[in-house]
DNA sequence: TACGTGTACTATGATACACAGTACACTTTA
DNA sequence: TAAAGTGTACTGTGTATCATAGTACACGTA
């Protein structure tokens, strides 16, 4: 009966990206099985169907294949631009910049985060 | 009767973001007076309602500031540093990267657009 | 006084979120 | 073959948010 959205981010996004991040950091691979809706509902303490929402919108994004009976794996990397998703990046990635201008984060700031990022995934 | 929600973001979410670039470009600077609530409804083609709610979340975030029965105009910026609102700010940036290595944008391509922002803004 | 300002209400309809429960087609395993 | 595990698709419920409409009030200004 409970519904609680934590930092203003539906669970099921905050699954999602928890997902993304592991595999951008490579902790899953392309192949590795994830666990089982009802599994992850779990270990997450989700419901079923808020995994499964996760789970199918992760693969209209590509991220993740499922094969049917047998589970959901980390899909391989498209190698098609999708121009619209950049087009939204770029968009989100203003405001950020908006909002980090406001902040008084300088310009020098967000590109030592983007090297820090770049450089922790390389491992 | 209407509601719709464009670009998956609600309309005085939207209408924060179009305020917080006008400012952070300087097309309104300190001390400028904003339409009213009921003006910004007009031009907006929003329920003044909406107008106000994105106003009194903007003074909230310390953007802009009311005088009672006279308006609402754009604010000096804060001096003191917002700890938390950098590290939310930290977090969007690095589910951003995440996203930008999954569409295959070089941190180049991002150090770039931090480039060009700032020097835009600097007119 | 009259007007414009932000604000605070109540109410309605639409939508999204998360849950509970059931069911089905599929694959693998015993 | 039978059983168990897979994703998926439903229906339904409760909650919250969003956007609208309409009314009202205290305040400042002309």
């Amino acid at each position: 009966m409970m519904a609680k959205i934590q930092h203003n981010q539906p669970l099921y996004e905050q699954l999602m990206w928890r997902i993304k991040a592991q595999v951008a950091t490579s902790v899953l691979k392309v192949g590795d099985k994830l666990p089982s809706v009802r599994e992850m509902a779990l270990i997450e303490g989700l419901n079923p169907n808020t995994v499964a929402k996760a789970y199918k919108a992760l693969e209209g994004q590509q991220v993740i294949e499922t094969v049917a009976g047998k589970g959901t794996f980390v899909r391989q990397v498209d190698t098609v631009v999708d121009e619209k998703a950049i087009n939204e990046l770029r968009n989100d990635f203003n405001n950020m910049m908006i909002e980090a201008k406001r902040l008084q984060v300088t310009p020098e700031q967000l590109h030592q985060w983007i090297d820090e990022f770049y450089l922790e995934g390389q491992q």
